[in-house]
DNA sequence: GGCCGCTCTAAGCGCCCGCTCACTGTCGGC
DNA sequence: GCCGACAGTGAGCGGGCGCTTAGAGCGGCC
């Protein structure tokens, strides 16, 4: 995987797990407008238009507009967490370790921006308890990161003034991808992938 | 200054410009309703009552709404350029200007959040002609830091895989703490901003 | 003192929002 | 061949939206 999946209008990454099809449709016109215009500046008509429905074909899939976000938001979050885990538990240095979840990370928020965009800033959107629950994967994704960092603290390799705040700092970074990234501009999300390998390695290693 | 212009709740930085005073209040309760809930879930009665007035009076003192945001979105560019371009003028080696650019910068986003996440993400919600205007003090925001690094490399001092990239790595990653960034949190923004500094120096600084 | 100009309000227009409901078409099971 | 189950539709509801308008209050100027 990489980039492969991705198309160039709308990607979608596996939505596979949402059944049946006129939902998938949904959830992935969802995306595509959320992702265009903001959560608020979506209209239902428009989502279901995208989807080639009416607009009270929604409520036979979704309780309301929320849900829709809720579940893009909750499945987006597994899937980058599950990324970082995958970076995280490969055998190697800490170095290694951290350079492979950076560069995945990020290629998975340059390649599906769509999806990355919605699923990392219209978090407030959310009523309390869907934010609630969000709000509980994203710290285990900074405990996965901050794993990595404390175990290259530990072996010697990194040196760093601040590990908590250096793991907000490269996930800010990693993040923050979605906002500016252009699939027509000057770089692949492989290569901002590499980049961005590069520059968190400089962030955390002893001199 | 830095961050003792701020107040706790809603900080206000030098909206002295804005005149008449009504003006100026509307303004103010703007910026704090976008940050809030953006843009498109802020209403003109929300706006209108925060600073005590009826609805009606908004569309003395602006057209629109989006007029509003346009303003908003103007001076805070603009304040944000002069930061850049007061540490990118002085006096001392890329190093010391890079450093200085960054911890500013960061104390900025950190301190007037509101008013940073206002400037910074709602920028998709302006019509074509103030999203260009807008866009074109992004450029020139770039093209200050992007100076730095240049300098910084011609000198022999920096040593980096890719000037652009980095430039906006760099500016990514001081834009997003006004993402996350929380004055109750563990840390002060000057405290954000050195770290940022620090960090960002062991990116671009040869080995 | 009378009048103009400016700020601001109460009321409300027209529109479109999220969502609902009565109904239709279709398809598998007997 | 009929029937229940259910995905999907067309029409439309109550309400809140951005914005407008008619007019009130009031300070400055001759």
């Amino acid at each position: 995987m990489s980039t492969a999946e991705e198309t160039a209008g709308g990607d979608q990454a596996g939505w596979g797990e949402v059944t049946p099809d006129a939902a998938r449709r949904l959830l992935i016109a969802a995306v595509e407008a959320f992702a265009e215009r903001g959560y608020h500046a979506t209209t239902t008509r428009d989502i279901a238009g995208r989807a080639g429905m009416s607009p009270a074909a929604l409520y036979i899939h979704y309780k309301t507009k929320e849900e829709l976000l809720h579940r893009i938001s909750r499945i987006g979050h597994e899937k980058a967490l599950e990324i970082l885990r995958t970076a995280a538990a490969r055998e190697g240095t800490a170095a290694e370790r951290l350079a492979d979840a950076v560069s995945s990370f990020v290629r998975w928020h340059a390649g599906g921006r769509t999806t990355a965009r919605v699923v990392q800033y219209e978090l407030d959107s959310l009523g309390p308890e869907a934010r609630a629950e969000i709000v509980g994967l994203r710290r285990q994704v900074d405990a996965v990161v901050r794993g990595i960092i404390e175990d290259g603290v530990a072996s010697g390799e990194f040196e760093v003034r601040d590990v908590r705040g250096t793991t907000l700092a490269v996930l800010s970074l990693c993040v923050d991808v979605a906002r500016w990234f252009n699939i027509d501009g000057p770089w692949t999300p492989d290569e901002v992938g590499e980049l961005y390998a590069d520059l968190v390695l400089r962030m955390v290693t002893a001199k």
